[in-house]
DNA sequence: ACACTAACCTGCAAGC
DNA sequence: TGCTTGCAGGTTAGTG
């Protein structure tokens, strides 16, 4: 999946695609995602109009003349927008019809989710932390917040009550722009490195956003034209190639039952 | 509080 | 040419 930058890159595609146009029809070919996708959605959704977009965390937000879409890519989810007429693939699963065009949620591992809302307190909401772009998102936040936190750093800017949006990808990339080892403790982190961390996460993501999104295995954007981040990658894929810094080889281990790519030389 | 497991799935690459 | 294994962007829920 996508990660923030990605799925800011779906959101700013469909605000381009598909803003102020009313759901003429709605399909369901696959209600078995992350969560079953209810029935009732179709009825919530029909002769809606989609008012503008929104984002929190890695939820896209539907704004509606009356309540909300939600959606959620998971790890393989995709947003299309599409000519009628054209060709369904394989994995579309959930299908909301325009006047002129079709949208298309394509998601081959179905961990993605789709709900309506009335309002935004939803539970999936609720407990979100910070939005890394965000002023709120700042050195203090994240010392204070870490001062009984004895779990490693990379588990620490991952949780989604801390500050939402930082994949595993982008966690491997700041903590290596950082220079700090990720399996540090998170309280064992000054508020000067703090500082670094915060600004590297910001500077990450926006140059992310910036080159639409990451592309790996099977993002695209909403389009088809694939992001082209995956390039500026340092150190996430890289096991055993020669670190951009110092040269030496970059290493894999495993923290949380996810991945990590860091330095040994550069991150202490 | 934290780590670990399992859960939800398909696709792809590597190894035999 | 299979077949099997392990791994992949996420996140919740339950256990110890």
């Amino acid at each position: 999946m996508p990660e923030l930058p990605e799925v800011e890159t779906t959101k700013n595609g469909l605000v381009k695609l598909l803003s102020n146009k009313r759901i003429t029809r709605v399909e369901i070919r696959n209600p078995n995602l992350r969560w079953r996708v209810v029935d009732s959605i179709k009825s919530d959704l029909n002769n809606r109009t989609i008012q503008s977009f929104s984002r929190r965390g890695k939820y896209i937000l539907f704004n509606l003349d009356k309540g909300y879409l939600m959606i959620h890519l998971g790890m393989s989810g995709k947003i299309n927008v599409l000519d009628i007429n054209e060709p369904l693939k394989k994995h579309d699963h959930f299908i909301l019809y325009f006047k002129n065009e079709v949208m298309r949620f394509n998601d081959p591992r179905r961990f993605g989710s789709i709900f309506y809302l009335k309002d935004l307190s939803h539970k999936l909401l609720n407990n979100l932390g910070v939005e890394p772009l965000d002023e709120s998102f700042h050195e203090n936040y994240l010392f204070e917040y870490s001062r009984n936190k004895t779990q490693n750093v990379k588990a620490f800017i991952m949780d989604s009550k801390v500050v939402v949006g930082v994949g595993n990808i982008y966690a491997c990339e700041s903590l290596f722009k950082t220079g700090i080892n990720p399996r540090t403790k998170a309280n064992k982190i000054s508020k000067q490195r703090y500082l670094n961390l915060t600004e590297n996460i910001k500077k990450v993501l926006t140059k992310a956003i910036k080159a639409g999104g990451t592309t790996l295995q099977d993002f695209a954007r909403v389009d088809g034209k694939p992001g082209y981040f995956s390039q500026e990658l340092s150190v996430y894929g890289r096991e055993d190639k020669n670190c951009f810094s110092c040269n030496g080889k970059i290493r894999r281990i495993f923290q949380n039952q996810r991945s990590t790519f860091y330095c040994p030389k550069c991150q202490k």
